[in-house]
DNA sequence: TCTGGGGTCCTAGGACCC
DNA sequence: TCTGGGGTCCTAGGACCC
């Protein structure tokens, strides 16, 4: 059996924690440039208002409800993350942490061996759930299912209907057909908005019809391998076991860093200081991972909301690194500029830019090596005669560099190529406020990550 | 006026390998 | 006249997840 642990509304959950007068109120999380309306209250969501609604589109209704509006504080949801995490971690023998909110559970053999002692699962799920709320504060629902999707299934179903009190499950055919029954086949793990439609054109509305569709049906019209899988398990057929995150935390296959810019930008030299502080945070994580990469890719996007503008909204470019896997800021960014340069269009006005780190590896001995000299940089071709940029990796300076950002904050030490160019209209911000930065008006203190924002009980 | 960010997995054509 | 089969890697893009 699997387990699927899932926090209530995660980010309200964990602004109330530290701020128990928003327990009875109206509160929702806004995404990053305090966009759209990640995070909702039970309350919010008895108004109707959907996950994912921008915000412009509802701040009156909220306002008219007295609802506490909060932007986005991924310092204390990760933190809050982490705790959660290791609260699970204790009481099963491995977890898969698969959002910053859930973590499938590794059940396989409890139910024979253990349960004489612990219980029945849905016993030990509830002793899960009044753990994890007594330790961190954070309400949670439990599902529990011979598979993957049939647990996040009856973790759903656990979170709509309040007379399962947080768990559900799954252990026999019978609930099995009968909680497929209750869910519509949008709601399926793997269902996206464009399969429900097609589904539901095909007269298939609920899970219970999904499961009863042929292989070949599946595997035509739901992506191949994917939906042949997705309807298996669907029929209590497991076909995905569980990865283990070790020691309770999680190593990516990849790693990105993007952003929406506050305004529109057409400046190359501020966008270059976006890409660059994007990819430094980029290298930083896969530096903590204690991973290389020597795959790159950079994106621009123009604003898919104005209708003036044309598709395609965004370009990206992707290069495997000549020199070989680096984790090494630096060297990265000189490649990255370089993409960007083959990207920009002059004239044009982007919205967003991101960078992808891919390809990882550890160091050491499987790493793959050059057979020559590491060939050139972009940025050493172009600078010719002028200061060089090394190509191979200078993991002193880079661990230098993280220990004191480490130690005093994030950005106290970074690459000039950070800075953005100092604007001739732009008296607005403060020389250290960079051109492509966002709202963040409504952020609560990082109550588990800075000393100063600890919270004082008098 | 105002519309997020970080991931996974899969597809598909072309270059290239033996 | 006639031109293989089984792979990997690279790059770009799409669907989906939370």
């Amino acid at each position: 059996m699997f387990g699927l642990v899932d926090a209530n509304n995660f980010y309200v959950s964990c602004e109330r924690v530290f701020q128990p007068r928003y327990e009875k109120r109206a509160v929702v999380v806004l995404s990053n440039n305090d966009g759209n309306v990640v995070s909702r209250s039970a309350e919010v969501k008895a108004l109707g208002i959907p996950m994912g609604a921008p915000y412009f589109e509802v701040k009156e209704l909220l306002k008219a409800h007295n609802a506490a509006v909060f932007s986005s504080n991924y310092a204390l949801y990760g933190s809050m993350s982490a705790r959660v995490m290791y609260c699970l971690a204790q009481r099963v023998p491995a977890l898969e942490i698969y959002s910053i909110d859930e973590a499938f559970l590794d059940l396989h053999g409890l139910e024979q061996h253990l349960t004489p002692y612990l219980g029945r699962l849905d016993e030990l799920a509830q002793t899960l759930r009044a753990d994890v709320k007594r330790r961190t504060g954070i309400p949670t629902c439990v599902g529990v299912a011979p598979t993957k999707t049939l647990a996040k299934l009856a973790n759903r179903l656990a979170k709509k209907l309040p007379e399962l009190d947080g768990v559900l499950y799954l252990d026999t055919t019978e609930r099995q057909a009968w909680a497929l029954r209750q869910v519509a086949v949008g709601d399926v793990w793997g269902i996206g908005r464009q399969y429900a439609a097609k589904l539901t054109a095909a007269g298939i509305d609920s899970a219970s019809d999904l499961a009863r569709v042929s292989e070949a049906w599946a595997r035509k019209h739901l992506g191949g391998v994917v939906g042949a899988r997705l309807v298996q398990e669907l029929q209590g057929q497991p076909c995905t076991g569980l990865h283990p995150s070790e020691d309770g935390t999680l190593d990516r296959q990849s790693i990105s860093c993007s952003r929406t810019f506050g305004r529109p930008l057409t400046e190359y030299s501020n966008v270059l200081a976006a890409v660059a502080t994007f990819l430094s945070r980029a290298a930083e994580k896969l530096r903590a991972q204690e991973d290389l990469a020597h795959v790159l890719t950079v994106y621009i996007s123009k604003n898919r909301f104005d209708p003036h503008v044309l598709p395609p909204y965004s370009r990206s470019a992707t290069l495997t690194l000549p020199s070989g896997p680096t984790n090494d800021t630096t060297v990265l960014l000189s490649y990255a500029s370089s993409l960007l340069r083959r990207l920009w269009e002059t004239g044009t006005s982007y919205h967003k830019a991101g960078v992808v780190l891919d390809g990882l590896e550890a160091p050491g001995n499987g790493q793959q090596l050059t057979l020559f000299s590491p060939s050139p940089t972009p940025a050493q071709r172009e600078n010719k005669g002028e200061k060089e940029i090394a190509t191979t990796s200078r993991p002193a300076l880079m661990a230098s560099l993280d220990a004191l950002n480490q130690r005093f904050g994030r950005g106290t030490v970074r690459l000039a190529t950070t800075l953005s160019a100092p604007t001739n209209s732009g008296s607005a911000g403060s020389p250290s406020r960079p051109a492509w930065e966002g709202k963040a008006q409504w952020r609560s203190p990082a109550f588990t990550t800075r000393l100063e924002d600890l919270l004082l009980v008098n």
